[in-house]
DNA sequence: GAGTGGTCTAGACCACCAA
DNA sequence: TGGTGGTCTAGACCACTCC
C-alpha cells in the first residue's frame, strides 16, 4: 500500500456520504474479514458485485482491494478471484532514513567522524573505496558505518571527500539505485568495534547490512553496527 | 502500490504504445530524478502538464506519483505541488509470515513444543494468559516465542490448546488487530534462553518484539528470541 | 472459452494550503 | 483565494487463467 496513507487518518467526507470512499470500502471489506463472515481462505465477491453493493464505481473497489492485498490480507488473481489470506503474510514498512536524520529525529545531535578512508578492490565488483566512520548523537557513539562503495558505479566518487560529509549522506544525493537489499542480525562487537563503540568486546550489537545495484551494477555494501541498546521500530 | 506487482514484471502493451501505462511514466519520472533532470528539492510540473506530456489521463500520472511518493522519492501537497524528496527517506516492506511459514520457506521441517502455559496479571492490561514455547527448523531451535496475549481482547482465549497449535499461529486467525508495532534489537542469551535454544549465555542473539491491539485494547506482546546468527531481510 | 482483475480515459467535484 | 493533488464515475479494452 502507499506508505503514505499510515498513520492518524480521517476519512474525506466527500459528498456527503452519497457513496463510498475507497476508504471506507477498505473497512467495510476490512470488518467482514474479521468478523470471519468471509473466513480465511473464502473467495469474495468480484469487484463488480461489491461495486454495485457499496454504490461506487468498480475503480473505487479495486483501489481498497489492491490496497487489502497489498497489506496481506487478500489474495487476488485474475480469472480466479479475490480470496481472504488462509495465513496472512504482514507486512511492515521500514522507514530508512539518513543516519543524519535518524538521529536528529531522536532530538540529539548529530555527530560524524571519518575513522578510515582507503582504495582497494572488491572480489567481483573491482576497485572500490573502503570508508569507516562513526556516527554519534549528543557526543555518544550511535552506529559505525563501514562500507565499500564501487568506483565504477559512481562517478565522481573519488572528489567526494567524506571527512566533511558521511557517505551516507553523499550518496543519497549522487549514486542512485535501482533496488537493493537489508539484513539485521545481532553480533558480538570484536574488538575494533568495541573500541570505537566505546562498549564491552563480545557485547551485543545490531547489525544492519545493506547493499545496492544499479541495474546490474553494484554500487555499495555497508554494515552499521549500532551500539548496544539500539532498536529499529516500524509499524504493523 | 501493490505488492503484487514486485518481481519480475513485464510492461503491459495495452494499445500499443499509443499511450504511457502509469509504470511507463513513473519509469520516466524515475529516470528524470536520477539524471539530475529534476534535481533533489526541485518541484516537478504538475499533474495536468505530464498528462499533456506523456499523452495520458492525469489519473494515469497521479497513479505513478502516488507510487513514487509512497516509495519516499517524491514530496506531494496539494497546492503545494509535487517535489523530489532532497533527502529521500527509503521504505523497505518487512513481510511477517507465521513462524512455521517462514521456517517452511527456508525447506526447512517446522517443529514446536510448548515450555510455559501460566495465567498471570499484565500491568495496565489485566489478566493474560503467559505462554512461552520453542520453534525448531529441522530439529534444531529456531526462535523462542514468549508472549502474554490479553483475556479481554482475545474471547476463546481459555479454551485455546498451544500444545497443539502454537499461539503464534492460533491468534491469526483468533484474534484480528487493527494496528501494532515491531522493534529489532540485539541482546545477550539469558541463561534460560541459552539453554532452551542451545547456545552459550551471553550469546548475541536477534530479539523482535512485537505488539498488537484491536482498537484501544492490547491484545498480545511478543518477544521472539532467534537462534545466535538469525538473520531478517527485506528488499529495498 | 469466458469470467475476473488490471488498467486507461475524460470529466468532474472537492479538500487543502501556499501564495 | 486560486492552484494543486485526491478522489469518484462510467465506460471501455485487455491480460490472465481457471474451467
Amino acid at each position: 500500500m502507499a506508505a503514505g496513507q499510515r498513520g492518524g487518518w480521517q476519512p474525506p467526507l466527500h459528498r456527503c456520504g452519497v457513496s463510498a470512499t475507497w476508504q471506507a470500502v477498505r473497512a467495510a471489506v476490512l470488518d467482514r474479514i474479521r468478523a470471519r463472515d468471509w473466513p480465511p481462505g473464502a473467495r469474495i465477491p468480484d469487484e463488480a458485485d461489491l461495486a454495485a453493493e457499496f454504490g461506487c464505481a468498480r475503480a473505487t473497489v479495486n483501489r481498497a482491494l489492491r490496497d487489502l492485498a497489498a497489506a496481506g490480507l487478500l489474495e487476488r488473481r485474475r480469472r480466479g478471484g479475490t480470496r481472504v489470506s488462509a495465513l496472512p503474510v504482514r507486512r511492515a514498512v521500514l522507514s530508512i532514513p539518513v543516519i543524519r536524520a535518524e538521529v536528529a529525529a531522536r532530538g540529539m545531535a548529530h555527530g560524524y567522524r571519518l575513522l578510515h578512508d582507503t582504495a582497494g578492490e572488491e572480489p567481483g565488483v573491482g576497485p572500490v573505496r573502503l570508508v569507516r566512520a562513526l556516527h554519534t548523537a549528543d557526543g555518544a557513539p550511535f552506529c559505525l558505518e563501514d562500507r565499500w562503495i564501487s568506483a565504477a558505479a559512481v562517478p565522481g566518487l573519488a572528489a567526494a571527500d567524506f571527512a566533511a560529509v558521511s557517505a551516507n549522506e553523499w550518496l543519497v544525493g549522487n549514486a542512485p539505485f535501482t533496488h537493493g537489499e537489508i539484513a539485521f542480525t545481532a553480533a558480538a562487537a570484536d574488538p575494533a568495534d568495541a573500541r570505537d563503540l566505546g562498549c564491552a568486546p563480545g557485547a551485543p550489537v545490531l547489525t544492519v547490512l545493506r547493499r545496492t545495484w544499479a541495474g546490474a551494477l553494484p554500487v555499495t555494501a555497508l554494515t552499521l553496527t549500532h551500539a548496544p541498546g539500539h532498536r529499529v521500530t516500524a509499524t504493523l
